[in-house]
DNA sequence: TATTGTTATACTCTATAACTATA
DNA sequence: TATAGTTATAGAGTATAACAATA
């Protein structure tokens, strides 16, 4: 091997490779900043659905944020184990989440980090660059979902 | 709760939240695919890695696929049980590594899936725009490992 | 002395099945 | 009968440390 190998383009060229990535290295800068915080991304979308929606039935949390009911459970617990999160008995099955005050004064705290680390990855695109992007990625989302469904349903 | 909750701007309108859905799905959709192969996306890009760099160095070829060492020694075994991989000591401490007819073949499958499920992920999508998303992809890689190495050393 | 490869180990994330209890 | 929540469990994927053998 004279030079340096690199992945051959018919990988290299794949949006999924590429999106793979992208996502590794921005997770990557994202748990190093908020490595202070002990806070994982999942954990600050939680805080932040509690934030926007306090009270919302633990299993509508877990379905916005793409979890299984089974591994929500735990997940929950780790934050009611921090006092930044709370159950609350709506009826005989249901459980209402609700931040604690900790909870918010943590999500303050993750807000400006997320925000400061959101700049910094996204600082070499102009807004109208940084804007088109997501709507490619919405548009490649979408469309790998419709294919995702119609191959499930063929099987 | 009257209306469905959504999750937060804040958090959907995050660079990683984006690229964190739009990898999923295409992951999702390209398992599905490749599920009569029994083929990951990653053992897929090591036989493509291996077809363009035949008896290249196992520890090359895991850097390049960014495994830790001591990952991709089960990773190669389990394709070496397949007969698709074959490790031939190089030297004494040293491994290259080869595609065997039978991983040969199967990668000539693997490429017409992985082609097409390209081809439907990002048919919404004008050449220009495929081309432009990889651009700035590529660009938000480069500055969240620039970030990520920055926050690294200042630790 | 640095490199290659391996083993052992552990932690996170994700997936399914089965169960309780409640509506 | 369907829903909410839990427990148990298993499989990937990824991380570090320690080691043997070799360059």
């Amino acid at each position: 091997m004279q030079d340096d190998p690199r992945v051959p383009a018919e990988i290299a060229d794949k949006i999924g490779y590429q999106l793979r990535n992208a996502q590794l290295a921005v997770f990557a800068g994202f748990n190093e900043q908020f490595a202070a915080l002990d806070l994982r991304p999942a954990q600050f979308s939680l805080l932040a659905v509690l934030d926007a929606y306090p009270g919302i039935v633990q299993a509508r949390a877990g379905e916005l944020l793409g979890f299984q009911k089974a591994n929500f459970t735990p997940f929950v617990d780790a934050l009611e184990r921090r006092k930044l999160v709370v159950r609350v008995r709506l009826d005989g099955r249901t459980n209402g989440l609700l931040l604690t005050p900790a909870g918010r004064a943590l999500l303050r705290r993750a807000r400006r980090l997320a925000d400061a680390h959101e700049r910094t990855v996204t600082a070499g695109l102009s807004p109208r660059d940084r804007r088109l992007l997501g709507e490619l990625l919405e548009r490649i989302t979408a469309a790998a979902r419709r294919d995702a469904a119609a191959a499930a349903r063929s099987a």
